[in-house]
DNA sequence: AATAAAATATACCAATTGGTATAAATATTA
DNA sequence: TAATATTTATACCAATTGGTATATTTTATT
């Protein structure tokens, strides 16, 4: 790995977080080059611009969540029980780092999706890959039996998407923790219930 | 209505849909004189602040989603049937101007939580709203014998409230509707099942 | 160790940001 | 209608915005 390459990388893992806090529009380039201690000329000699780092930043955003319910999936054997996980993750999002800014899918989706569109698609990819991500799963469950045959695969991954999703930016904004218990908890029922 | 006061709510009235779309970091000043026809002096000179037009857009923007909902609701007798107003709002809202450019709680949640606490405390306050008004028709629902005495009311409004946000969101920047109107089929479902 | 290449810092740019003082125009009231 | 109060426009402000040219330092190659 190059310096230059280290570089980006530190670039981005050190403005990922502002951006996913403060938003595109919100962050400042005097903000990327305080939360590096890098300068200007050091944050334009390896991008382009600040959309590029921003669009970086998201990528690393999502990867990073990904990749935490990846590993935590990789813990259980049942699908039902890798289903759970996303239940799970979201309700100890105290925890997490990469999620105590709130989702980045959410915050990137509301930002964007009126004003920048290369941030947007970035979403809408986000979105995409989560949904495939449980149509192989929820699939893999019915063919080996685990699952229900007659699961209406299509919209039990919208009512469990949009239930994280809502319930998760509810909590973030109000403070109260039970709008996402709540929402997790009748998510866990659902989940089980789709067990053959 | 005093020509100051009718102003004002002119400045109100068209800048309320800027910044939900393009956010409060997003919205400058030029945006609000140029979507009133105004000049800064005159915006300055009702307004104390860029902080003030956005506080009162937001309660502009959150009421006329309020106002509508309140007026489908009278065109309904039962509890049950007033609450299917709500997914068959949101459901509709590319032909509703005041949603076309996403949900005001939602949009000014994912960017205030973090940044803004006089603007999130608004979206917090409209949270609570909404829940008090689905708490009130519920119990009301529930002592006259329409929905099932046995409902667990906090969790059903959290499920509710979640389904809608997030739906709402992932269609809006996916620009594929079937996410939502999965979610509000669900929604319509969980309904019509909590009826006595 | 010398040289070529890449990365970083400095100093600058025009444009835009939110905001203000003041003068001109318009409403309101006596 | 005249006087007063309010509302609006103009012209300005310092600070910040995203971005660039260039000089300097650091890194990699021979």
């Amino acid at each position: 790995m190059s310096k230059a390459a280290r570089t980006k990388q530190f670039i981005i893992e050190k403005t990922a977080p502002i951006f996913n806090t403060k938003g595109y529009a919100g962050t400042s380039i005097n903000d990327l080059t305080f939360a590096t201690g890098l300068t200007k000329g050091s944050i334009y000699g390896n991008f382009d611009n600040k959309d590029e780092v921003a669009l970086a930043a998201f990528d690393y955003n999502f990867m990073r969540v990904n990749l935490y319910i990846k590993s935590q999936m990789e813990t259980q054997t049942s699908i039902i029980g890798k289903l759970l996980v996303y239940p799970q993750t979201y309700r100890s999002f105290l925890k997490l780092p990469f999620l105590a800014a709130g989702c980045p899918i959410t915050n990137t989706s509301t930002e964007a999706d009126d004003t920048h569109p290369l941030l947007r698609s970035k979403a809408t990819a986000a979105f995409t890959y989560w949904r495939k991500t449980l149509e192989f799963l929820i699939n893999k469950g019915i063919s080996e039996g685990e699952i229900k045959a007659d699961l209406q695969v299509q919209e039990f991954i919208s009512v469990l998407t949009s239930l994280i999703q809502g319930s998760f930016m509810q909590t973030k904004v109000t403070g109260n923790l039970n709008a996402l218990y709540d929402s997790m908890d009748f998510l866990e029922k659902l989940i089980r219930n789709i067990k053959a």
